[in-house]
DNA sequence: TGTACATCAGTGAACGCGCGTTCACTGATGTAC
DNA sequence: TGTACATCAGTGAACGCGCGTTCACTGATGTAC
C-alpha cells in the first residue's frame, strides 16, 4: 500500500454519510451523482472507484441513514428512567426540530413512499432497519401481548409517528403543524396504551 | 370557435387525469413531460398551450388525485349503515388492493414526503385535500370532545392510516405486509375509541 | 538523509441520452357563402 | 349541398443543460536503496 491503509475507505464512509442527508433532503430520484460527489468534496470521476452505481450507493445510503436515526433514538433515551421512556422516545420523534430537520431526521419519513418503489433486495435492507426502530419501541409498549401482537404493535405505532411527521411538514401552516405533532402524540399514546387483545 | 366548444379543456383533463396515476406510480421527480403527454396520448410539444410549466401541470394533478382519493373513500362508506362506517372506512383503506394499486391510492400514502418539498402554495392546496379527507373520517369517530379535538384526532387517524399502507408497500415479504395492514387497522381503532380528553 | 520510483485515489473531458421549454409548422375542424 | 377559407390543437425538430457512466491522466503519497 502505497497510501495510508483506510484513506480510500474514509472517503467512501463520507460519500456514504454525505449522500445519507442528501437523499433525505432532497428525495432519491432528485439528486444527481455529481451533487452526492461534491456534498463529500470530491468531483464525480471518482464515483465508481467506490460503488458500482448509483443505486449502489442509495442502497447503503438509505441503511445508514435508518442506522443513524435509531442510534438518534437510543441517544434520546439515555439517562430517561424507565418508566418515563415511551413518552421520551414520542416526544423525541415528533419535536419540531425533527420536523425541521428531514436531512439529519428519520429515514423512513423522509423517504418511505420511494424506498417503496425500489428493488425487491434494498426494501429488504430497509424493512430491517424499520424492524431495528420497532425494536426500540417495542420493550417501552406497556406489559401484556404476545411477543407477535408487541412487535406488530411496536411497528403500527412506528408507522403513526411517521405518518404524523411526514403530514406535520407537508403543512404550510405552522399552527397547523404544530397541532398535528400534538395530535399524533396522543395517538402514540393511544395505541400504546389499548387493551392487549391476548394475554 | 372552430373547433368543438371545450375539445381543449377535455385533452387538459386527460392529462390532469393520467399524470395525477402517473405522478403517485413513479414519484414526482422520476417522471418528465414527455412521459406525461404519452400517457394522454399526445406528443410534448402540446403540453405548453395547456400549462405554464411542469410544476403547473404537477400542482393540477395533485389537487386531482387528493379529489379521487376522498371520492374513493366515500364511495365505499355508500350503503354501509351508520355504525359500521368507521371500520369501513378503516378497512377500505388498507385493504391490500389499496396497497397494490399506487396509481390509484391515496395520494398522500403516494407522495407525502415529496410533497412536504414542493412549495407553500402547492402544500396548502395539498393540505386542504388532506383536511377534506380528515372530513370523511371525523364524523365516524365516536361521540365526544370538542370540533378543535375532534378536528385533531382525524388528523392524526388519517396520518396513522397512511404511514401502515406505506409500510406495508415498502415491506419485500407478503405475511409482513399483511401484518402491517392489520397493526394498522388495530392502531386507527385504538386512536378513534382512546377517551376525549375535553367533554 | 536524499533521490528515483511505483502506486493509486481523485480529476475532468467526453460518451450518448433525456430533461424542460420553445417554436415554425401541419392538418382536422367548423364557418361562410 | 359544395367549396374556399380561417382557426388552432397538436406535432416534432431544436435549444442548452444535466444526467449516469467511462477512461486517460495527474500528482500526492509511501517505498526502496
Amino acid at each position: 500500500m502505497r497510501y495510508g491503509a483506510d484513506r480510500k475507505e474514509q472517503s467512501r464512509r463520507e460519500i456514504v454519510a454525505r449522500a445519507a442527508e442528501r437523499l433525505r433532503r432532497d428525495g432519491i430520484a432528485a439528486v444527481g451523482v455529481r451533487t452526492l460527489m461534491s456534498d463529500a468534496g470530491m468531483t464525480h470521476g471518482a464515483f465508481y472507484a467506490h460503488f458500482g452505481s448509483r443505486d449502489d450507493l442509495v442502497a447503503q445510503a438509505l441503511e445508514r441513514a435508518i442506522e443513524a436515526t435509531r442510534d438518534g433514538l437510543l441517544g434520546h433515551l439515555e439517562n430517561v428512567p424507565a418508566e418515563h421512556r415511551f413518552e421520551a422516545v414520542v416526544d423525541a420523534y415528533l419535536r419540531p426540530i425533527h420536523r425541521d430537520h428531514v436531512a439529519k431526521g428519520c429515514a423512513a419519513a423522509a423517504l418511505a413512499p420511494e424506498i417503496a418503489r425500489l428493488d425487491d433486495e434494498t426494501r429488504g435492507r430497509f424493512w430491517r432497519g424499520v424492524g431495528s426502530l420497532a425494536d426500540v419501541i417495542e420493550p417501552l409498549l406497556p406489559p401484556g401481548g404476545s411477543d407477535d401482537e408487541r412487535r406488530t404493535r411496536a411497528h403500527a405505532l412506528f408507522a403513526s409517528l411517521m405518518g404524523s411527521l411526514q403530514l406535520a411538514r407537508a403543512v404550510p401552516d405552522a399552527a397547523e403543524s404544530e397541532r398535528m405533532l400534538a395530535g399524533g402524540r396522543d395517538a402514540a399514546l393511544a395505541i400504546a396504551r389499548s387493551a392487549w387483545s391476548s394475554t
